[in-house]
DNA sequence: TCCGAGATTGGCT
DNA sequence: GCCAATCTCGGAT
């Protein structure tokens, strides 16, 4: 193996506009330290949120409320919120403090500790598992969640810049990036159109969804 | 194998 | 009442 050239994300990288920040996170590996325990996985997938009334498919477009506060810091800090009661999605924040962004992470492909994944999200062993399977630990917002365990108690608000238990690295891995339509968003009136899902072209665990929606757009 | 419809679920506004 | 999602199941391909 040849001496890669790896460095975690700064603050800096946060503090940049927010499509920026998605664009940019496509390709880097996000490590998680739990139980003395590395995970890492590759970011695939990802969508902009605006804030500040530019983009009406933000939850935090008409201001802040006590779940979407942490918009209101600087770029890197975590923010995740629940929906439909039971699933949990994973944000960055982006921007200094005082203005408002976010990124979404959508999608993943998980690097290592495959079996430990599988059990969080089936719970069941690990037993000759179909490829499906595999695919769909992470091809979506709350299944990343799952697989992770990124629960809105044990990470909401922390500085993805400045934990020793979540960060981003820069492997220096450029990927194919492609971008479409956001889905699920059809209420944000002409927000909806905004091109700011990105994902990486071809990667199977790009979740189905923003497939479908690619060809709808282009 | 793929795709769409329907049920689910509880915090937030 | 709304919702930036997922799962299951049935019918089509």
């Amino acid at each position: 193996m040849g001496k890669r050239r790896v460095a975690r994300l700064k603050k800096s990288f946060f503090l940049q506009d927010t499509v920026t920040v998605a664009r940019e996170l496509l390709g880097k590996i996000l490590t998680l330290i739990k139980d003395g325990k590395e995970y890492r996985a590759m970011i695939v997938e990802t969508e902009a949120y605006l804030g500040n009334g530019a983009d009406k498919a933000a939850h935090f477009s008409k201001g802040l409320t006590n779940r979407t506060r942490i918009i209101n810091e600087s770029g890197g800090h975590i923010y995740i919120y629940s929906i439909y009661g039971v699933y949990q999605c994973f944000n960055i924040v982006t921007l200094k403090e005082g203005e408002h962004g976010a990124v979404l992470i959508r999608a993943v492909e998980p690097l290592n500790r495959i079996e430990e994944l599988y059990f969080n999200r089936y719970k069941k062993p690990f037993e000759s598992p179909e490829k499906r399977e595999i695919i769909n630990l992470t091809n979506g917002p709350a299944k990343f969640t799952m697989a992770y365990g990124l629960t809105k108690g044990e990470y909401y608000g922390l500085d993805i810049t400045d934990s020793e238990r979540i960060f981003i690295e820069d492997h220096g891995i450029e990927p194919d990036i492609s971008c479409s339509r956001r889905v699920n968003v059809d209420y944000a009136e002409e927000a909806i159109d905004f091109p700011y899902r990105f994902y990486i072209e071809g990667n199977e665990y790009v979740s189905r969804v923003s497939q479908l929606d690619k060809k709808n757009y282009f």
